[in-house]
DNA sequence: GCCAACGTTGGC
DNA sequence: GCCAACGTTGGC
């Protein structure tokens, strides 16, 4: 299983609609290389949902429900789409602050591509950040 | 509001 | 196919 970390704005769609709705489709991915990671996730995965602009920190968990397929959103057909649930809000959310001033986490693709909306995370990355954010317990 | 980083576009 | 100009993202 591999694991990720994705960013929306809040002010466009926040967490809270996720848990609210129960699921979501993450559309509106108009980059080639987020595209690809988006292609490459399994259902199942797991993915950290990070606010970018406001908040600008890592607050809930997600589960990959199904497997990239064409994002309705894209006239071009050019671009896909995966959907999602919701798993869990972390007890404590993450700061980028956090994330930069870890030695684990400060290697993150978040910090060194800031404008990639779609990255992969590691095994000990993923670890680190729910140590810090103090779940599971 | 500014600006760095980076992606895209378009002229040649 | 190169690269300058321009647009967008995202952190501060």
């Amino acid at each position: 299983m591999a694991y990720w970390l994705m960013k929306s704005e809040p002010d466009v769609y926040p967490w809270d609609k996720l848990v609210k709705d129960g699921k979501g489709n993450w559309d509106g991915v108009r980059n080639y290389q987020a595209a690809n990671n988006l292609k490459a996730m399994k259902s199942g995965d797991k993915a950290f949902f990070y606010h970018s602009n406001i908040g600008i920190e890592i607050v809930g968990i997600m589960e990959v429900t199904k497997e990239a397929h064409l994002d309705p959103t894209d006239e071009k057909k050019r671009f896909v789409m995966v959907s999602v649930k919701p798993v869990k809000a972390l007890k404590k959310t993450v700061t980028l602050k956090q994330i930069k001033e870890d030695a684990v986490l400060k290697h993150m693709a978040l910090v060194k591509q800031s404008r990639l909306s779609v990255s992969p995370v590691t095994e000990k990355e993923w670890k680190r950040v729910l140590e810090l954010a103090a779940w599971p317990d």
